[in-house]
DNA sequence: CTGTTAGCGCTTTCAG
DNA sequence: CTGAAAGCGCTAACAG
């Protein structure tokens, strides 16, 4: 990695290392037009590119933002990152990317090895576990972002706060209203006639955990009963083995049905986000029950890659986008911060229904 | 940014900086173990965290991989950077990520960013293009990626070399039979009855023409007349508009043909990309179209995400996630990379058949 | 095995 | 307006 230097540069256009310094980077003092020109020249001939790593060791910024997602194949996530992205080009930075597979193990050292680079500022957008199991990584993590921040750092998370973390300035959160939206989401589904499901991630999850406890306070809220719960990974594959499960009961209620009434229930599922979702469509699909006429689902997150899935997806309609962007811009513009657990950047969801859990017979999305 | 630096550790445990540093890091020196455990402690009362920019600054290396995209909540790339990513981790290097919405002079940009943070390979994932206006950029692409490779750099490239690019050493393209491989799906979908159209990108990006090309050549062996060629952006959109007027010519074309035969042609299209394939169903069904019913469609990349999609999509499997790895990986194992432009690296692709280019009414998947 | 001492490449007072 | 010099935090010879 031998490029050449400053020095170089310098020495060729016969002016000081701090002349070549003042005109090739933004310095307030501007050097005389001519001696300007020489410099750029010899920059130019020497095919001079400037060392950001030692222009950070001498300003002691470095112009990186962290991000730590799961998986950033998943949509949700994509989206999210790209949010992230775009603040952070708008600010003249760039992302460094690092993915933990929803470990809290993998986030700890994803924040350090950010803290080493002396990242400006670090996005967190994986979901927050209390999982008994991540309880040491959880308390390594919130030790890890407690000195990033006493040391300047800047850290956005998204929707939960780190457990444990304490509330330093530099620290952000921005508040999703999984929980409000996903009582609305039920409140709006409870008219529908059938039985209510309900397939989550792991309990422990926030995220997770949030929507469910919405959804269920939804349904209370209308009178219902709580609907069951059936717990599995907060992902595709998740949301298709709760699907199986779901199908084989569906088609054994069915069969028993035939004998007498001859007019089967349909269950009205809701998975925690629409990447379950589709899984769970997949797998009902896989055992032959169809959507909506045999089973209604909502999901949650409305991703923009899965809006053409047919049938059209009931949802949540949340801006990934511009929380990844809120995220990221933590602490950058002239954010207090002083609440440490939410300063109420306000985020706004929509319940969107479409055609997944459209009772009636008529198409209409 | 202040956090404690290896000299306080020194200090506090009372030995020189090189001891400290010795124990701290990887050296192939161990200092004993009482006073290794002693700069240990310091370093964990102090809560030191090494400056990665000035080890990067002594070591020369920064342990960063740059990988630029289009778009990187687009699923397509949103794979190859998990790719990318995986094989970064496992060497314990970073990602860093650009975005540069297609056009090559944020290519460039992001190349000459990554060249300042002296990444120690930079991928380009983004599809080459050599459209007229392109022409500048490309040079300057080519020039930065050439010095960058001079100076020791690694650069991988997906499909395609860079234009202009010099057959350097650290120089690795990874092939992709693009156009092969859809000459292949071609020939698989010759005996369709209809006509066939091609929904391509604009003419002069290299990937979707490739595909193009491909697919022609494999009509042309198969004794059919060329096929006519939509162009659009190569993303959903693109697909979307070209969708809009395909389904428009159709609807047409029945009205016109319901007088005499009764029976109306069902065009097979193929979309350069599945992104495109699905906007394009999207157009097609906005306006009562229905696919395979009415038009059989297959794209080309076999996207995850969109696997679940109804009706499954007739595609071109490409391993995007090992391409990705592939091209980060590309130059750090003992590679050649004599070749500059192609190095052989075997990328095999999948022609897989489902259910939206069955002629047949027998719905099988 | 440990400590000293130069740098790595750039920024930034502080003089001139 | 320009130059000299002192670091930024760490590594890596080179001596003890």
């Amino acid at each position: 990695m031998a490029a050449s230097t400053l020095a170089e540069v310098a020495r060729l256009a016969g002016v000081s290392l701090a002349t070549a310094s003042r005109v090739l980077n933004g310095s307030d003092r501007k050097p005389g037009q001519d001696v300007a020109e020489r410099v750029r020249q010899a920059a130019a001939s020497l095919g001079y590119v400037p060392n950001a790593q030692a222009q950070g060791l001498a300003r002691s910024t470095s112009g990186l933002v962290g991000l730590v997602v799961h998986d950033i194949a998943d949509p949700y996530f994509a989206a999210i990152a790209r949010g992230v992205q775009a603040a952070a080009r708008e600010q003249g930075k760039m992302v460094l990317l690092a993915t933990t597979e929803g470990t809290p193990a993998d986030e700890r050292a994803a924040a350090a090895a950010f803290a080493a680079r002396r990242a400006d500022s670090i996005v967190i957008a994986g979901s927050r576990s209390i999982r008994p199991e991540d309880q040491e990584s959880n308390a390594e993590l919130a030790a890890e972002l407690d000195r990033y921040c006493r040391n300047g750092g800047r850290v956005g998370v998204l929707g939960h706060p780190i457990v444990g973390a304490a509330a330093l300035d530099g620290y952000h959160v921005v508040a999703v209203p999984n929980e409000a939206l996903a009582a609305q989401l039920a409140t709006t589904l409870a008219q529908v006639p059938g039985e209510f499901v309900i397939i989550g991630g792991p309990e422990g999850l926030l995220t997770s955990d949030d929507r469910v406890r919405g959804y269920q306070s939804g349904l209370a809220a209308a009178g219902l009963p709580p609907a069951e719960v059936l717990r599995a990974s907060f992902d595709r594959t998740g949301g298709y083995e709760a699907g199986l499960t779901l199908a084989n009961r569906i088609s054994a209620a069915r069969k028993a049905n035939k004998a007498s009434t001859g007019e089967a229930p349909r269950p009205c599922i809701f998975a925690a986000s629409d990447v379950m979702a589709i899984g769970a469509v997949a797998a009902l699909r896989s055992e032959g029950l169809r959507v909506p006429r045999d089973v209604l689902i909502a999901g949650f997150d409305d991703i923009e890659t899965l809006r053409d899935f047919r049938p059209s997806l009931s949802t949540v309609r949340l801006p990934l986008e511009k929380i990844g962007r809120l995220a990221a811009l933590a602490g950058t513009t002239g954010q207090t911060g002083a609440g440490g657990a939410d300063d109420g950047t306000a985020i706004a969801g929509q319940v969107t229904l479409r055609r997944s859990t459209q009772s009636s017979s008529a198409p209409r999305n």
